[in-house]
DNA sequence: TAATTGTTCTTCGTATACACTTCGTCCCGA
DNA sequence: TCGGGACGAAGTGTATACGAAGAACAATTA
């Protein structure tokens, strides 16, 4: 209430290291910043128009978040998200993100329900219009959306933390299966929406399943080096 | 070699804003710090024994892993691990946990095995001795073991931060739990080396739905304060 | 050619300065 | 006496500078 009020209005100020952290996760996930590259702070710091102190920080967070890799006294370099770890980071979203559907379905009320559906939409008419970035956009949406109804912050920080990385390593891949994926989307809404845990985690689990496969195919890819 | 060497020289440096945030966490961790504590730079600058920057830095990344909360331009305070949220990390590590369990079953080999049995026996020596702090690090230790062992490094490093909050939370009661528990972890220890994957998932389940009961008694208790 | 030296770049930590918020206190007027 | 605004202290956010130390790389020497 009274502590809500202050709260927004104290948060309202975007430090710059925040800024800066984003802009550099949006940098690494966009390819902009490739993996291997090296960044300096000095480099970053002028890339951004800040001092390094924000820098700073910022890079302290996303080493932890693992975007980049920070080697004591000589500097900080883009993570390689090797095509190994693909497997590994699908077997953890499995877990999590059925949960999170389960979650979600027992504890949706009809506003959340609408949310969705609107995002479904939404995604639909995108499909139609062959907007890839904004199906990707929406298709993003879409899943944080349903970690934040699981009501659960633990899984939807964490999950929300791998799936940015699925995004970095598929940024192309996904933006193409994006389209195919949208029926189980609605799948998976459907299920959540019937309020039937057990099968709102069926449905999130065959979309991930597609989504690996999907994935693995465009694993042969990988990075293509600068 | 020489290059070994040299690498492991560079890396031996530890920055100290690595050492801050390993006090920091400690500090939090062992109830130095109290939740809802302020903690001003200056103040942790003072105590650590350093300057501004380093805390700053450290600061950052314990905002991210969830031991302080950082309001702007208000500063940062130790976060409140309300019993709320108890039930959902447990439900988050049941789902971590128990693949962790079933990977190290499917991918353990004689030395990891080796390894498990040596802690075990540990354990029940300090059970024995009634030894409780040193139980409770052998409880740790076999966790993070098996977590290792899984391979799988997201699913390593996210269970081993949700890992620290559990025993954030509960570092008292615990402890006290530990001997009780002990039998449970020779289930999975044996699990784990049969091979067999459901037997290690369901031997590991066992033993967090026994520890998440025992959690939510002492939760009433909540913090002593000291 | 191989080892050594020297130079340069960069990080790491410290220190300082200053604008701006927030918070508490105090004083004034109703 | 009580409410409200002025004022100052405390603390964060950001920028900047500087020295120390390590790492990388080129140049020089044996």
């Amino acid at each position: 209430m009274a502590e809500d009020l202050r709260d927004k209005l104290g948060a309202q100020h975007l430090p710059l290291r925040d800024q800066v952290l984003a802009a550099l996760r949006t940098a690494i996930i966009d390819g902009d910043y490739l993996p291997g590259e090296r960044l300096t702070e000095d480099r970053l710091a002028e890339d951004f128009g800040v001092s390094r102190n924000p820098v700073r920080e910022a890079l302290r967070v996303a080493e932890a978040e693992g975007f980049v890799v920070i080697l004591p006294r000589r500097g900080a370099v883009v993570a390689s998200p090797s095509s190994g770890t693909i497997a590994d980071m699908f077997a953890v979203r499995e877990r999590l993100e059925t949960l999170a559907a389960r979650l979600a379905a027992e504890r949706a009320n009809p506003t959340d329900v609408a949310a969705l559906r609107a995002l479904l939409e939404q995604g639909r008419e995108a499909t139609q219009r062959q907007d890839l970035a904004r199906v990707a956009e929406l298709n993003s949406m879409l899943h944080l959306r349903i970690l934040q109804i699981s009501g659960n912050p633990w899984l939807s920080s964490i999950a929300k933390s791998l799936y940015l990385h699925v995004q970095w390593v598929f940024r192309l891949g996904a933006a193409e299966r994006a389209p195919h994926s949208w029926v189980e989307h609605i799948q998976l809404v459907d299920a959540i929406e019937s309020g039937d845990g057990d099968r709102a985690e069926r449905a999130a689990l065959d979309h991930l399943d597609a989504a690996s496969a999907a994935a693995h195919e465009n694993a042969e890819g990988g990075y293509r080096a600068r």
